[in-house]
DNA sequence: CTACCGACGGTTTTT
DNA sequence: CCGTCGGTAG
């Protein structure tokens, strides 16, 4: 197909600076704000590269995420753009990447920085720099360079940033020095090797440096690369972009908005789309629609944006008002407990009115949502919603972790199954997709369609039980038991690495067995059971930092005020960023709560300000 | 044992 | 900004 005849799919139009960035042909960066669709415009930018056959048949596009979430989202928005082509559009987060770099190529290491046998993965390293005074002392010429060095987030700002070398070290900056030592002193001798994924960032950008025909494959491989969320991105990941794909003929767009950028206290680019434009002569695109909120609420975002870029346009609203109330309010209460009653009583009444799934509402906390917690779940429960905090602790797993988790995911499939006596399909289809799966090698037909007797029969067996016994504490515990026992502990431990370690294993079933027993007062039934374990129309409690990238019908932003923003004083620009992306999650509305007994406004009467430029109004919810 | 003082932490993902 | 924790004086 010519570029001209070119259609986007799937959507009715898109807006024109879309189309030019769309079809620009070199690097560039697309800068969009909140609900300008980032996604739908990488997808509809992939079947334009397929259809155009400007990204041949015989290569693919590589998209890089931050979050499995957002890897899994882009591709499952690519699949149904363009079905015919999926397989070539390779949806990746940047650590999964670089690890499948490592784990593939590892041989390839140059001494001494070669991997022999297996590796440990460290998800929790001291991020301590090394005896940087004692350096000092032994380089005096460096002094001033060694007292430079930032000692928070050394290890994202400092490590990662650094090239190993190839063969032996002449290193001779103190970043260089201290990088060094640092590695040194947790890549030595040992069997088994200990590592990040900072250090596996480092270990891949070594393999791709050291063998130029190892990056040669990639480049050819990949003609083009995306990269979401880019306004966040770390010193490591930046630093691999570029040795990897900086001076190579691969185009990269990358996508993201400089007035949502928060995670820079972590060690992220302060600056990253100047360098990218600077290293890989992007050009800069900027869209201005957006799909997720009425116009009422993005004349506020302007009055936000503007504090952070005053050269910004106000963005178009492409959506319709739904509501009669205002967009954007400030609700006062008293105290803790009159908050969580108020804001319990109104999601009652307005999922009760709208017909609203209370999973289109989200509440929204700057910090500390697990002391959030108890009240606004105990309140919502009365009235009969249920409510999910994916930092919530079950036994020693996150919650988030567990629901993400393929054997914990597996077992409430099977219990799925037993519930509705195959009437689930999805389930069912996992369920069989899993047991073919469990065999060590290939196994022929005839060990398939015995496996599959021996499933039917559990299956079976399981669901008899579960019809005597409404779930209760000890039914969960027996059926959770007997799947296990039925899968066989070694099996699982081979369909699942995550599971090798026996003691992991135990936590993820004690885990689940927890969040099940939790959520079970009020079940109707398994198959209900199973919905509310995974949070299924509840109201989700989270940071600000974890909404980013999502949106909800109304969004409910906790505490307003000095306790919750204590942080503002310490950098005013990223706590307003932040306050944006809080603002900005929601189609419809957005309502800021202040309790007069949890803290004051002093220290943050520069968001109340900014409130107040659009006239946003006060009051104690009416219900 | 208690009362007080100062230091410290808090927003995060990734196989 | 303020709750928690560890140390110390009384």
């Amino acid at each position: 197909m010519a570029p001209v005849d070119w259609r986007p799919v799937g959507i009715d139009q898109l807006e024109p600076n879309a189309w030019n960035a769309l079809r620009h042909e070199g690097s560039s960066f697309v800068v969009a704000g909140p609900g300008a669709g980032k996604t739908e415009f990488l997808a509809q930018r992939a079947d334009y590269l397929f259809s155009t056959r400007q990204c041949p048949p015989s290569r693919s596009i590589l998209a890089i995420s931050f979050k499995r979430d957002a890897a899994r989202n882009l591709a499952a928005r690519v699949g149904a753009r363009t079905p015919d082509s999926t397989h070539r559009f390779d949806s990746l987060t940047f650590d999964a990447f670089t690890k499948g770099l490592v784990d593939r190529f590892r041989s390839a290491l140059p001494e001494p920085w070669r991997i022999e046998g297996d590796y440990e993965i460290s998800l929790r390293e001291s991020g301590e720099p090394p005896d940087l005074d004692g350096l000092a002392a032994r380089h005096p010429k460096l002094a001033a360079e060694f007292a430079a060095i930032p000692r928070d987030n050394f290890v994202n700002k400092v490590v990662g940033t650094y090239a190993l070398p190839i063969g032996g070290s002449n290193a001779k900056s103190a970043r260089e020095l201290a990088s060094l030592a640092w590695w040194n002193q947790r890549f030595g001798s040992t069997e088994t090797k200990r590592v990040s994924f900072v250090m596996l960032n480092r270990l891949a950008e070594l393999i791709v440096r050291a063998n130029p025909a190892i990056r040669r494959a990639l480049l050819v491989t990949y003609p083009f690369v995306f990269i979401d969320e880019f306004q966040d991105t770390t010193f490591a990941q930046y630093s691999f972009l570029r040795s990897v794909f900086g001076s190579g003929r691969t185009v990269v767009t990358a996508v993201g908005d400089d007035k949502q950028r928060i995670m820079g206290w972590a060690g992220a680019l302060d600056n990253a789309f100047a360098e990218f434009q600077n290293d890989f002569t992007a050009q800069r695109f900027e869209l201005n629609w957006n799909f997720r909120s009425s116009s009422a609420m993005t004349r506020v975002h302007h009055v936000v944006a503007k504090a952070l870029n005053d050269d910004v346009s106000p963005a178009v609203s492409q959506v319709d008002a739904d509501v009669e109330d205002d967009a954007v309010v400030v609700w006062h209460f008293d105290d803790l407990d009159d908050e969580a009653r108020g804001v319990a009583q109104w999601i009652s009444e307005d999922t009760a009115s709208s017909g609203r799934s209370p999973d289109r509402y989200a509440l929204l906390a700057r910090q500390k949502t697990v002391d959030l917690q108890q009240r606004l779940e105990a309140e919502l429960a009365q009235r009969g919603i249920p409510l999910r905090n994916d930092d919530e602790e079950v036994g020693t797993v996150r919650l988030q972790d567990l629901l993400a988790d393929e054997f914990a995911k597996g077992m409430l499939d099977l219990l799925r199954v037993a519930a509705s006596y195959g009437g689930n399909g999805d389930a069912w289809m996992r369920t069989s997709g899993l047991i073919s799966r469990m065999h060590d090698g290939p196994a022929d037909d005839e060990t398939l369609s015995r496996s599959h007797r021996s499933l039917d029969a559990f299956v079976a067996r399981l669901r008899r039980c579960m019809l005597s016994n409404p779930p209760d504490s000890p039914a969960i515990g027996q059926a959770l038991g007997d799947i296990v026992s039925y899968l066989g502990i070694p099996a699982i431990q081979s369909a699942f690495p995550a599971q090798r370690q026996r003691s992991y294993l135990e936590d993820t079933v004690a885990a689940l067995t927890a969040r099940l027993e939790k959520v079970v007062g009020g079940a109707e039934g398994w198959e209900d059971l199973c919905d509310r374990a995974e949070g299924r129309g509840a109201v989700p409690l989270m940071t600000i930092h974890k909404s980013k990238g999502l949106e909800y019908h109304t969004v409910i932003v906790l505490g307003l005020d000095d306790r919750q923003w204590w942080s503002f004083g310490k950098d005013p620009i990223e706590a307003i960023r932040t306050f944006f992306v809080g603002l900005s999650r929601a189609e419809q509305r957005t309502i800021f709560t202040h309790c007069t007994a949890r803290g004051g406004r002093k220290g943050i009467e520069a968001l109340y300000s900014l409130l107040a430029e659009t006239n946003v109004a006060h009051m104690r919810p009416q219900s």
